[in-house]
DNA sequence: TTAATATATTTGATATATCAATTATTTTTA
DNA sequence: TAAAAATAATTGATATATCAAATATATTAA
């Protein structure tokens, strides 16, 4: 059975773009904080805009799965940037604080953020912008819909 | 410093968009090659096609480094996909050879993947997915372009 | 109110990701 | 041609990805 290249397919072309974003927004990233990575800074723009996220919750939002959270949030509080604590009213759960530390990275990591984002999207319109969420988004339901079934 | 959350970007829509399809297409497989995963396949895939390819050439194409490609065929080496001999002409290469049970492989896997790639793009027209392409394409140029300078 | 089920997180095992350094070989250049 | 530079692949170190199993706590149901 003749199939085209995986080179060739939509599917090549998500994976390329977003492996490239990446590269480039962690070099960007890299130069002002060099032990921080790209999901470091999602995970405290998240915590930071939904303090009370367990890790579950950011796991997902993060695509990640618990394991690799704990992991992620490990290392984090290893380095100084997140502290835990349990949480006595679910004492399953983890209260997650930012460090100061890390509410200096939250200082001056956006800016770098937006820059990477305009960059990455120059002669993009929005339009395209949308065209291009909404498409993903099908595909998204498409693959959700079929492996939960 | 306000910036959209990570969640509301089209970077979040593609991370989970190529996530879903990943895992999707991942549990197809591996419910007929348990020990298969989606990128030895698309290795075999390649290789099929291409077989002089080296190490490197495969890594560019599957978006790995040669340390990670390493690791992956030293693995398929092991499960007996593939094998390894030096090449004469240029001694710091190898050719890679797809064993028997790599040719199986190649035989019933690509129905797989057709079906794969039809159902998660299900009602997502032609004319939409060269719009995702090159819209992805302006991305990856933003981001290869920028950070080789 | 026990018992069963569900939820949140961790741990172990194995594979992959990535960087930097290293080895072996080939190509270029002085 | 010898030295320098480039290329192909590997190795070591550390982080991440993922599954399955385990632990601890909460919730639900009998």
């Amino acid at each position: 059975m003749n199939i085209p290249l995986p080179s060739e397919t939509v599917f090549h072309a998500i994976e390329s773009s977003i492996k490239c974003y990446r590269k480039f927004a962690q070099q960007n990233i890299s130069e002002v904080f060099p032990d921080i990575t790209i999901d470091q800074g999602l995970i405290l723009l998240f915590l930071n805009k939904f303090p009370d996220m367990s890790q579950t919750e950011i796991a997902e939002l993060v695509f990640r799965d618990n394991a690799s959270m704990t992991r992620m949030i490990n290392l984090m509080v290893k380095n100084d940037y997140l502290n835990r604590s349990i949480n006595e009213q679910d004492r399953r759960r983890f209260n997650i604080e930012i460090t100061p530390k890390g509410k200096d990275v939250l200082k001056r990591l956006p800016p770098i953020i937006a820059r990477n984002r305009a960059q990455s999207l120059q002669g993009i319109t929005e339009q395209e912008q949308e065209q291009l969420k909404n498409i993903l988004k099908k595909m998204t339901a498409n693959c959700t819909k079929i492996y939960a079934s």
